[in-house]
DNA sequence: GTGGTCTAGACCACA
DNA sequence: GTGGTCTAGACCACG
């Protein structure tokens, strides 16, 4: 579990924890499955308070992405719900303040497109690595 | 300048403001030149404080997207400096946890772009529906 | 805004803060677009500790009963969310249990409905009082 | 004993099994005098720890609801202890909660009391469906 | 040992 | 002054 935290960045610690989790779930670097360290033991690893890790584990939780099981600690759910239309809601209000900005700048729908292509590949591709 | 504001959201006001200033540039029903309402006079419209319109009119001005005449008010950067290095970087860390999360979820690249196309066109093209 | 917490309880603190508010909504003691005391106010009021309050009032957010605003700072959801499959199924959850062990008490159909109905009006009933 | 433990549940296991024994009498799947098989053997069963058996058991002992003897193991008491004030007064500390949030939501007396009882009848009735 | 809960005290972004 | 975040340290229920 190679988890980077930047201390100084803007991002809440519990997010970028979030998303560096997502981020190795998309790479297939965990997998459906998987156990996650116990919150104690994650939050020592990273030198971040207990607190934090949990925070993160209960919103990753609620979105479905892992689950907390009673006996063998937090496991990545086997079962990630897809998306749905609140999912998709929910991306669109994150995405279109991106795209209104991209366009702002001159950036033409398939520049914009072609770079989210490459971020998607860079992120899921090339998953043999592991 | 018809701008919603909905004080029960999670994004702070500046934000909000920032991003409907931005989508409408990018409708073009901003359009370089065009002038902006005083902070004083916008925050009256709107209803906010002061400080908070002040706050994206800055924030805007050092990405370069306005422009802050002492007299002639505030006016669009008629020549809104184009996608840079540092503007890609910004953009791939907001990007990357919407595509991780979404490719967990289990959208493929092609739905994911085709999303994002479909966003870009409703955000830029037939500017006069809303 | 009477509420009363038994610190003795094995009912966590904030489970009863959110049951109470819930009840007094019910009560109609608290109407929608009334305020609620912001979480510092509301947790030296208690004496009990700020990120309790402050459980609650995400949960009850998170449930739609209140607005998080930001300027005007918690307040009942003028909109309510009624009644839809997930509640009943989490409704179903709590009741089963209850009505499995009324049942091996001897109690009938007809107690328990009536049972229920009692305390229904008792909750609601008679809110004219205020 | 067909009994389905939910690892993942927030509802601990003990009460989880408690429940379902409870349903189990309720539906006379289990009727007074029966047997329950051993903390030991039932925990092996079930694949969960011996504690949380001898846990749900003790509970279900002290509410009179089984029997522990010695020798002849665990049976189904025969003659289950009807409703007195203490139950009544910890139905309707759990019953309160719930009415509340729904009444919250819109429901209405006679939709509350109709929807316990069909959770009363499918508990009750029919048993042999499950 | 695990997560759940609570407390206390601190800093920051927001308005 | 408000909520949001983070830390630290503690107790308890669960398994």
């Amino acid at each position: 579990m190679l988890i980077n935290i930047d201390l100084q960045a803007n991002e809440p610690i519990y997010e970028q924890l979030k998303n560096q989790i997502m981020i190795r779930i998309a790479r297939k670097e965990l997998k459906p499955g998987d156990g996650l360290p116990s919150v104690r033991r994650f939050a020592a690893d990273l030198g971040i308070n207990l607190h934090t890790v949990n925070k993160a584990y209960q919103q990753l939780k609620q979105e479905g992405l892992i689950l907390i099981h009673r006996q063998k600690g937090v496991v990545i759910n086997p079962e990630i719900p897809s998306v749905d239309g609140e999912y998709e809601e929910k991306l669109t209000r994150s995405l279109r303040p991106l795209i209104a900005e991209s366009a702002c700048r001159g950036m033409s729908e398939a520049e914009f497109t072609s770079f989210c292509r490459q971020l998607f590949e860079q992120l899921t591709g090339e998953g043999d690595e592991n």
